[in-house]
DNA sequence: ACCTGAACACCGTTCAAGT
DNA sequence: ACCTGAACACCGTTCAAGT
């Protein structure tokens, strides 16, 4: 919490390069081989003993969060700006494609994002929580706009959209499917009248 | 293919006793660790070794889909019955249901079929080609009793459904939320007018 | 024709030993 | 304070040897 803003927490010179290692070496992983990648091959890959990799982060979930932090962060002021710039419905439908491409990046991603919206998987209930609140005023715009039913919470919009990413991560053209299935999506969000 | 109606397959009573028993057990497996429960450990559970399992399902989706084979069977012919008894839009909703119950079962059971639905695993191709099919009448009648829009397609609606199934599996109250998505969705597909 | 299980290559995770 | 890597328990998969 103290050290989200005040710049890198200290560590040893050799220690803080190992750790940016990793966390390089761990996306490029994640990207190519999804999330469930080889901690092992990780390690070997940055030139790092196993047991660093282990100090370093805990568990699998910690380094995934590590990795995403960045992304979500950005993801979270992209959403503040398109609230200010488009109609509410446009926002909230723009951001969500930027949400669905992000959690497509990784094979197996949105798997884990679901697990952390369900309340398991402690690790990335952080990085969650940013996505939860930015799409908690998105959505609160469009239904004030009308554009949006009121029984539509945002657990149902982040779970629809983890859905999305999920399902069309392996389809041949992820990025047409995907933007398809959210049009459909969204129009069942709207009021009938 | 000439063996799935005309009865079980020729086989050596000790092989096909092993051969049941590997499908019980690996069906409980399933159910109870997910999908990708361990082989090792359902062979021995099965007291058989593990290159009888091998032989008998060279794959872990040969077994997951002999697993399947009855219980999709099933549920396509309750397919057939609804397009009879209920009305279209009705129908195709309340089959959906039973698909998502079914798709719940197994922990990761969506992912695969998502899978294969893209044209992975061919291992489960036929038990998928068999819900396609169901899938398609009921959204077919639907679509002429105008309750779907045109542009809907089958694997809209069976990405669709997979989705929810995967995302809600973990959730605290997996039916209830189900239900909800796909009500939701179903307004999605529902035309304009 | 079918079964067995040892063998191999891999992985996650821990922890005593080092600097 | 941090790093290392051997050690342990597990897994998937293959295949020579058995009946």
């Amino acid at each position: 919490m103290n050290d989200s803003s005040s710049g890198p927490p200290a560590m040893r010179s050799d220690a803080r390069r190992n750790y940016e290692r990793l966390l390089r070496i761990a996306e490029d992983a994640f990207a190519k081989q999804g999330v469930n990648a080889s901690l092992t091959e990780i390690a070997k890959r940055a030139d790092v003993g196993i047991g660093t990799l282990y100090r370093h982060f805990p568990t699998r979930e910690a380094l995934l969060e590590a990795v995403l932090r960045d992304r979500f962060d950005t993801l979270s002021s992209q959403g503040r700006e398109m609230g200010e710039t488009y109609a509410p419905e446009d926002a909230l439908l723009n951001w969500l494609r930027l949400v669905i491409a992000e959690l497509s990046r990784f094979r197996g991603l949105a798997v884990s994002i679901t697990a952390c919206l369900d309340g398991m998987s402690p690790e990335l209930a952080a990085a969650c929580g940013g996505l939860r609140k930015t799409a908690e005023d998105l959505l609160t715009r469009a239904r004030l706009d009308e554009a949006v039913r009121d029984e539509v919470t945002v657990s149902d919009v982040l779970r629809f959209v983890n859905a999305i990413a999920l399902v069309t991560e392996q389809s041949p053209q992820p990025a047409g499917e995907a933007d398809r299935m959210l049009a459909l999506l969204m129009n069942g969000f709207r009021r009938p009248d």
